[in-house]
DNA sequence: TTGGGAGTACCTATTAAGTGGTAATTAGTA
DNA sequence: TACTAATTACCACTTAATAGGTACTCCCAA
């Protein structure tokens, strides 16, 4: 082996999390944790700025999520390995993330050893995917019927919003106040994202959503 | 403080996360983690035999959950504390947790120093909730709708029927023809089931028959 | 045999939701 | 710079949904 520290960088909302990492890459020499992060907010400049070896990146957080921290870095040219850490083994997570540029999909109920051998792997320039990954990789390849994923990410940021809100059961005029918006553009976003889903109400909206997020248990 | 070390034992199918947390526990001298179980079904057991002072037991664990978990340790008599961590503020985990005998409950994404401070007050014997979990206690609890199949079973067939329908989002007008009923009965049905609920709406009531279609999984 | 629940239907009144426009602002892109 | 997408807001209009009644039929149990 070189005697080249790779130099990595951690991105996870729960420091808990971070903490066993740290530990666990600390296991190796050759692997240097420069940085680390709690958001993708706050990972992003960092990212740019050190362009580390690697990035672990957690898919799901609170605010700016993986998926969209994962695009935004590749748009803003980061050119590191981004390989994702996740509980997660949603078909459409997955093939979202790769299909955005991940480099390698983990799950954090992986055994340890087995993780820290992948992360090197992933060192070395390989796509790296948990056993797990591999099978649910090949499923959603073979009925390419994702079309849940395409239709989710046609909406903006504020429609999805409101579409959760409706998931909630709220009215119109809820939304509003919690969005502290009138009820009439609370309307607007109702009416396009309901033409963009091509559902006829909010009941379906609130019942295909519903089923979407059951799905991903 | 006394030189008698508290006993804990750790339970979560995350070894990244068991890793973190115990290099957090290993900061205190008199903190010392006695065993790890990485499922419901290994941990009990442990705990039988074992009796730790404390017990930090996940929430969502495949396989038996955190819940089930709870309920059967104290069935089989374990006194131990135990402290439910976990990344979900939902509103019924956190009562369902604390009304199982849970001695608190705190969220993963916490500050570390502060989880550490809460984990030692614990072991004090007091109740121990992460500050976000206070609010979402306070307000379920003012709210008393623990409504479940009991509810479902005071429902008439036809209501019952016609709250299928709503699950699926459709119109009473739709309903009306598919039941080839007129579609002011089908409104008075809903109007009906939707007093016997105690819901406001037909996508609160759409919303509420999905997720406990979804919980029979 | 009478009372009540269930199912049906109709009526009125009010509120919520959805449709189709116009338009202003901002941020990002060609 | 001109264009576009996203977010916000308002207006007018139509349809859907909800709440409160009355009332008739059928069936089952007291």
């Amino acid at each position: 082996m070189s005697e080249y520290k790779s130099s990595i960088m951690l991105v996870d909302d729960h420091p808990l999390l971070r903490k066993g990492l740290k530990q666990l890459l600390a296991l190796e020499d050759e692997l240097q944790v420069i940085a680390e992060a709690s958001s993708g907010a706050e990972a992003i400049p960092l990212a740019v700025e050190l362009d580390p070896d690697l990035i672990i990146l957690d898919l799901n957080m609170q605010g700016m999520d993986g998926i969209a921290t994962l695009k935004k870095m590749r748009d803003e040219g980061v050119t590191s390995r981004i390989v994702m850490l996740t509980v997660s083994d949603a078909d459409e997570d997955v093939v979202n993330a790769i299909s955005n540029g991940a480099d390698g999909y983990l799950l954090k109920d992986s055994d340890p050893e087995l993780l820290l051998e992948q992360i090197k792997r992933s060192l070395t320039g390989k796509m790296v995917l948990s056993e797990e990954i591999t099978q649910v990789l090949a499923t959603a390849l073979r009925r390419p019927a994702v079309k849940t994923s395409a239709e989710l990410n046609s909406l903006t940021n504020r429609e999805h919003e409101i579409l959760s809100f409706i998931a909630k059961g709220l009215s119109n005029k809820l939304i509003a106040r919690e969005l502290t918006i009138s009820d009439g553009t609370v309307k607007v976003h109702v009416k396009h994202l309901l033409k963009k889903l091509g559902l006829r109400s909010r009941v379906e909206a609130a019942v295909w959503m519903v089923n979407q997020q059951a799905a991903k248990t």
